[in-house]
DNA sequence: CGAGCGTTTGAAATCGGTCAACAGCAGTGG
DNA sequence: CCACTGCTGTTGACCGATTTCAAACGCTCG
């Protein structure tokens, strides 16, 4: 199960000039957000290489000394707690765009496993020259800080579902939290296909994934949804938001008053 | 039940000398960790007021403007998400030295109610005023860091617990995690008072305040604590981290081979 | 094509939730 | 000082959502 860190990309030649932020489409995403183009060729300079993970491979674990923080270019992650007796939780899904290693600053060590659920690139920033280069530009300070502070906030929203909500809540929740998160990165965001198996979504909201299944089953016989395997079409949206107990901001608008 | 925001302390003459971190008793929990003599005086100008809180009172509020972060002095919060149906659920409980409104930085508004358990008071620092400072000083830059990885960490145990572990287990999980973090502030940390109530506690760690209660009278019937009211003290340590699942980490020397 | 997962579905069991009654204690006001 | 009121906490009995156990199905990949 628990496979070794890989570091394929390690040997020689990393130092590549298309390693550029500059040029990356996710720039709108990741760190360089609100900097000066000058700037962001600075940035560049902290993406020394990438790594490329195969489904199973470790981005990071538990225990290994942080040297680097890195934000996911293509593919997706999960990141893991492990208790000692063996029980698992799953703290969160990323996809690209999104920063991995942050649980690593506050004890100079990683708290959690990160491991790749398919073929993914991860860009590696060495924190030290990463806090050098903040020091220097403020606009990437503050941008580091939002990072951090969304990435506390979206663990804050995952203790709202775990602590107040039932299993089918949760699920429509996570669909939607999917959802908007393509949404955001411009993929298409009423139709994917999960990266992660039905025990792996069930770890991740608290539940077992026998229950997951069935509310699947449940959302597809109710036209809320249409699976295909892991494939999952989103068809009524209102619904979804209302089952997760949110009201669908897209609503928000037309309710609205005009001023 | 919703207070509003009180600023007792705002009207004139708050920029006193006294409010100086350079003398806190928390400097070696809060922001000035690592820094010089020299820098915490420069710490000294972020914190150019203090607020007092009652019981009740809010520290800040879900959608309020982000102005400042805050470093509990004394007393203790609790922070909480709502759902628009009423629901809410308890995200952290703070004591002193620990910072609160990080959840602000994301959206610059804070994503969080944060309200006072009983009589509690906080330094404001200007979250501008510090992202300033901590551009000239790199070892506040990193401090903040930590701080904020630390946070995300705790968060990301706290779902580890929502999300794996039984009723059980989480409230002696809520006990062990207070004890510690008790001790390390010098505080006495095998008996103590509970500032919330079994609804608190209950909300916090996902189930009602009738298992809260149900649980705490069977740890006190098998003498793992003992309880007078909202008094707790914890008698059997290595049963309540048996329970909650992990080691004891004070026994973890005496197991280890000696180099 | 077959082995091994991952998934679905059903039936039984259980943990925690819900409902309800009551006890304890704090604050209020006579 | 002692009802009275209201809130918090305890405990019991019953209920129900989710888990557990079990069986069968169907991808996927070697």
């Amino acid at each position: 199960m628990v496979r070794h860190r890989v570091y394929r990309n390690r040997i020689g030649g990393m130092k590549e000039l298309k390693n550029k932020c500059s040029t990356c489409v996710l720039g709108q995403f990741c760190l360089p957000v609100g900097l000066s183009p000058a700037d962001i060729g600075r940035v560049d300079s902290l993406v020394d290489k990438r790594l490329h993970l195969k489904k199973g491979d470790s981005l990071y674990r538990h225990g290994d000394p942080l040297s680097a923080v890195y934000s996911l270019r293509f593919g997706s992650l999960k990141t893991e707690h492990t208790l000692p007796d063996g029980r698992l939780q799953i703290i969160g899904f990323h996809l690209p765009g999104e920063m991995l290693g942050l649980d690593g600053i506050g004890e100079s060590q990683y708290q959690l496993n990160a491991i790749a659920l398919e073929e993914s690139e991860a860009c590696v920033i060495d924190f030290h020259e990463l806090e050098g280069l903040a020091h220097q530009i403020p606009n990437l300070q503050q941008q580091f800080h939002r990072i951090m502070s969304r990435e506390l906030t979206q663990d804050q929203r995952h203790l709202l579902s775990l602590g107040s909500l039932r299993a089918e809540e949760r699920l429509a929740g996570f669909l939607i939290n999917f959802s908007v998160r393509l949404a955001a990165r411009g993929y298409l965001n009423n139709e994917f296909t999960l990266r992660m198996s039905r025990e792996e979504i069930g770890s991740y909201l608290g539940i077992k994934f026998e229950t997951v299944s069935r509310m699947f089953s449940r959302f597809a016989e109710s036209g809320l949804i249409q699976l295909q395997q892991r494939h999952v079409k989103l068809i009524d949206m209102d619904g979804l938001y209302e089952l997760a107990g949110q009201p669908n901001p897209l609503h928000l608008n037309t309710i609205k008053t005009p001023c």
